[in-house]
DNA sequence: TAACAACGTTACTATTATAGTAACATAGGA
DNA sequence: TCCTATGTTACTATAATAGTAACGTTGTTA
């Protein structure tokens, strides 16, 4: 009777996708029950909608025991919309160029909101492996991160900064708000980020900012990833300064004409 | 008033997936008229779930064209559903660890009724780049098809050979049922399937069906791919022929495993 | 072995969300 | 300028969902 605001909006379908997104790496098997309460959708209700995704191949019902996990369909489904990133496509040939010129870890990422998303990332066939984030809320430690804070807009930025103390990765990170913001300027004057070994032990990062050129507003940023026990601080600036702003400016003008 | 059979099936839900699931390679910008077109769905339907999805921020919609996009969050989304596949988190050390032994290219796709779905893929370096369909139901023209259908129930295995002629990929590519016939009986004898550029000009494979043992059913196959100015058929089953078997049996256990 | 608890499934309606029609708005092309 | 295609909004009948409650099943504890 109350003439709902939101008559163009359908509350079924964001339940169902809030299902499906319940399964990740850590998750990849899960009850009806444990569904329900984590998505805060009644009994039936989630049983209505985990049943219609189990029709649809997106989740297979083991039948002895119940356990949901994703089914075949949810792969086809994943890869499809990874790949159906129109931006995914436009990056991906800079950086393998620029990998295989330098064979260097080149790392890209979106900012949605105050979290980077993993967009593309090319390994060096050295490079020590570890585990990178789909998504982070740890701007503060990354390379990525900083250089995405460098070209913020003042409030946000000051909500970023007001998180502080920042979570600890290794005795490198940077966890006062002080010596974050004297570290964003640097960046933001000189262009480029640095991380020394503090998101990750043994790795260090120089990155820069990716930018919307006619909205003036940063839409990702990228970094250079690299063994500590081979290059220094100053000897990674002096070897990648260069390139990372470079191919970050390739890629923002990609942006600019993708966005427009 | 008629008792529906389907009270738990959310029509909604399947809508709005089918939605995102048009946004691929080839089709990452798409606008209301054509969605609701190829969707089958009322242009306010449409319009409904559509305008969900980029509240949600799933797509995201140009404020002057109006055409539609995938949005931050569906990259996110894709990448997690993807990662939240319990069986690709099992095959690929097995896959990696021959990889690195062999330097070869190894692909592992799944079945899913008639159509092969890529599972995970490892590159040799020096592989000729070609591009991996996500979906395949050619299962003719490639090494892991002809695998799957080495191990097929007589039913579904008449009803693929029943489709003949096949497309035509090279001119090796088979197309008549009969000369397929006896080279799914040759791999089901041996075990192993060979694929003598008959998906793509220079790469020749040999793949292994993966089964489960528990129900001795087919899930899927792996193959090696590998150049063919390097390899002739001879020299591809010598050299890798134990290979190949030996590690689809291992995925085949934890397939199994996986399964029960 | 019995009782219990937790979970999955089904039945049943009130309520509400969606489908569908139609009208309006806007933009691009003829 | 008119026309057509496309996107958006209004409105209402109808169909779909939410929610309660009860039932079946499984596995655990006493």
């Amino acid at each position: 009777m109350a003439s709902d605001p939101n008559v163009y909006f359908s509350k079924t379908l964001e339940k169902g996708l809030s299902i499906l997104g319940l399964f990740d790496k850590d998750h990849s098997r899960r009850t009806l029950s444990e569904i329900a309460r984590l998505a805060g959708i009644n009994k039936t209700s989630t049983y209505r909608l985990v049943n219609t995704l189990v029709l649809l191949g997106f989740l297979s019902k083991n039948l002895r025991s119940k356990a949901l996990r994703l089914g075949p369909k949810a792969l086809l489904f994943g890869h499809t919309i990874v790949q159906g990133y129109e931006l995914l496509h436009m990056v991906k040939p800079l950086i393998d160029e620029v990998h295989r010129l330098c064979n260097v870890t080149i790392d890209s990422t979106l900012v949605d909101g105050q979290t980077l998303l993993a967009l593309y990332r090319r390994e060096a066939s050295s490079t020590l492996f570890f585990r990178q984030p789909l998504a982070c809320e740890d701007l503060h430690a990354r390379a990525t991160g900083k250089a995405v804070l460098s070209r913020m807009d003042q409030g946000e930025l000051e909500t970023y900064l007001a998180k502080a103390p920042y979570k600890k990765f290794t005795p490198n990170t940077i966890d006062q708000a002080d010596v974050l913001l004297q570290q964003i300027e640097e960046a933001r004057n000189r262009g480029y980020s640095i991380n020394n070994e503090e998101y990750f032990q043994g790795l260090v990062c120089i990155g820069a900012p990716l930018i919307n050129f006619q909205t003036n507003k940063v839409t990702g940023a990228i970094s250079f990833d690299l063994p500590a026990n081979e290059y220094t601080i100053e000897s990674l600036i002096s070897t990648y300064a260069g390139q990372v702003t470079k191919l970050a400016n390739d890629i923002s003008e990609l942006v600019t004409m993708n966005e427009s």
